[in-house]
DNA sequence: TAAGTATATAGTTATTTGCTTATATAAACA
DNA sequence: TGTTTATATAAGCAAATAACTATATACTTA
């Protein structure tokens, strides 16, 4: 079967993208469920400001989109991205993170904003 | 079947290696034929330390390896790397950089060196 | 052994990156 | 409307990156 390749010098602009580990973990568990800001504020222990910069960067070549519910954004993975397939098969390959969402809700953080 | 995964930072750490131009040229071509610095140098255009520098970095966490033929040192991908599959993968989603090469060879300036 | 060729390393510099703090914007609610 | 909460943006800074030049090392060959 042919497999659809992608140029050269934008893998390279998406594989650096995903090359830091909070984008790749953000990457990831939203390959499962969206997710808003403030719960990536809560996992990553960082302050507000930076990971909104980082949700910019993925956000700027069309890796995700967001969509504002009342007062939260949350973000959720384009898959109508052309680079969405080689972006997932990467994906693929990492171990699910999704118990970083479930400490938020046994510590009760997840409900009180989403 | 179980597919391995590779742990989160790691991958983090190889795709941000891997999230450059001339990194990802280099192990995109190293996938079909095993290269000699002089001919990256060529291919490049640019210093033959930068490419050096650039090599030393997918070597320092084995991705590559190196074999030294009389006076030239030729680089391969290494295949016993844990982190090889993944590699693959990702190598297999891009275009074959091979003409790269074959310029070269028009040139003569690949039977220069290698 | 001296000279030439291929590659590696060291040191320097400009640019990029990711974080921080401060501030702006947007929505909810009293 | 004023306050609170959530998010985005701007500005500043330290660390990382990738290039360069100069030099060292390794091998070949005259």
């Amino acid at each position: 079967m042919l497999q659809t390749s992608i140029e050269i010098n934008k893998a390279a602009i998406i594989l650096k993208l995903l090359g830091d580990n909070t984008r790749l973990t953000m990457m990831k568990l939203l390959d499962t469920q969206a997710c808003c800001v403030c719960e990536f504020v809560e996992i990553f222990q960082t302050s507000q400001p930076s990971i909104s910069q980082h949700l910019r960067k993925i956000k700027d070549i069309g890796l995700v989109r967001e969509e504002r519910k009342s007062q939260w954004v949350f973000y959720s993975l384009n898959k109508s991205s052309e680079y969405y397939p080689f972006i997932k098969s990467i994906l693929e390959q990492l171990p699910n993170q999704d118990e970083k969402l479930k400490e938020l809700d046994e510590k009760g953080s997840r409900i009180s904003c989403c």
